[in-house]
DNA sequence: ACCTGAACACCGTTCAAGT
DNA sequence: ACCTGAACACCGTTCAAGT
């Protein structure tokens, strides 16, 4: 009874973030009693329109107006589809997530899960979206919810508890989505391809100019932390994950 | 000689992306030359201020004019101390860094890490600045080396190889900052104690949409994945890291 | 019922002109 | 050398008036 009052309370109250649980759920109720036009504008047509402007300018050039100059309307036609442009994001981070592929290969649940991480990864970075601008809108939407279900069903079948799946499931997420935020040597539009050999000089700068003798972990391994690549070291996050699952499975003494 | 040329070139070429290694470093050199006055404005100054802004009213909230406005001085004066808006985010973000602890408790790595890791969320967490937004900013900043130098250290001790306790490193610091951007209910600024509890309720809302026969895993664990804390999920991220670590460590055969 | 011109209330950033 | 008024070129969002 008291359920059923927030149940229903949430429609009224204080509006739901763009990307949170809620807004995604009275989203979908939305979506359903919403009537279109042939020809007419859609949620699905403005969001690939998005992903053109982000694709060809960046995230700064992803403007109401520039979205709707580019679909022939005025800025004001896109306010009947999307409430605002912190909405627009969080439905473009889920949008993208739709391409990661879920597939086993029959070879154990590890290789699948590691597959599965890899695939995350290559999905995110080759987004055109910003990994941290896309990352906090889209965990609960209809996508990532399709790649929960994924992985929850690997875990449990590796012989995960219910509760430690469900905990891994989402320790996983926020290690592939940390691991693809920071890092990415100059983020942004200006992309020359210089970008990683820029940010490897100019790590080497910095380090450079540190007073030695207050870093002496930093003098030692500087090359080794300047040269790391980021494959590389999520490579070596992805196995200190695997293994701790490992450990946590019931065979495991 | 050629490495020269790239170092010599950094300064004309291409501006550094706010927050990159390149970036700091030649900030670092720009502060060096800087001869302010007694009473005037400062790099310093502008983020204790800015920090006001964030507190009372959110990042939104933070923009030039609002900062100049209760500096008081005119928004145009602080384009003599920071070229852009993503520079003061940059300088903020590693600004607040600077207030995780760093302390030995002299039993063993495992309890450093472990207290290194929930000292960064905490204070990641306690901070102004929504982490989305700060962190692909501060990884370079003269706080964030800080913390580095202490857990290559700590790794070191514990009996990683270079190469592993500078991946360990990365890997740790991309572990705590996706698990503390993704998930925290309803970020940004209209924080509302009820917080916890209306992402709780959005989320048994959105799973109670799902068409059960397609969603069989969170059919059956969903009430855990509804009720997972932050807190508890991030204990259980942190143990399987350090398990992964231990199991690389040369006494684990 | 849908669409949109025009306006509102802002932004970040620049620069010529002041002290 | 430092500071700043005023302007430039934009924003997101709203809403009355149209079809």
């Amino acid at each position: 009874m008291s359920a059923e009052a927030t149940m229903s309370a949430e429609e009224t109250a204080v509006p739901a973030d763009p990307g949170s649980a809620r807004w995604w759920a009275e989203r979908s109720v939305a979506d359903r009693r919403r009537r279109p036009r042939a020809g007419g504008l859609s949620t699905e047509r403005i969001v690939e329109t998005s992903l053109e402007v982000l694709r060809e300018e960046g995230l700064e050039a992803l403007t109401v107006r520039s979205v709707a100059e580019r679909l022939g309307t005025s800025n004001a036609s896109l306010y009947r589809h999307i409430a605002s442009r912190d909405e627009l994001i969080a439905l473009i981070a889920d949008h993208v997530m739709g391409d990661i592929r879920l597939k086993r290969t029959g070879r154990g649940w590890r290789v699948d899960v590691e597959a599965l991480m890899l695939e995350m990864r290559r999905v995110i970075l080759s987004q055109p979206l910003p990994p941290s601008a896309g990352r906090s809108q889209s965990g609960s939407g209809p996508n990532m919810l399709r790649l929960v279900e994924f992985a929850l069903t690997l875990f449990r079948e590796a012989g995960l508890t219910d509760r430690q799946a469900v905990y891994t499931t989402i320790t996983m997420i926020e290690f592939v989505g940390g691991s693809t935020s920071i890092r990415r040597s100059p983020a942004g539009r200006g992309s020359n391809g210089v970008a990683g050999a820029a940010g490897a000089a100019g790590l080497r700068q910095l380090l450079d100019g540190l007073p030695a003798d207050d870093f002496p972990a930093l003098g030692a391994a500087g090359n080794l932390y300047t040269a790391a690549s980021a494959d590389d070291v999520f490579t070596h996050g992805m196995a200190l994950f695997l293994d701790g699952v490992t450990s946590q499975l019931p065979g495991s003494q």
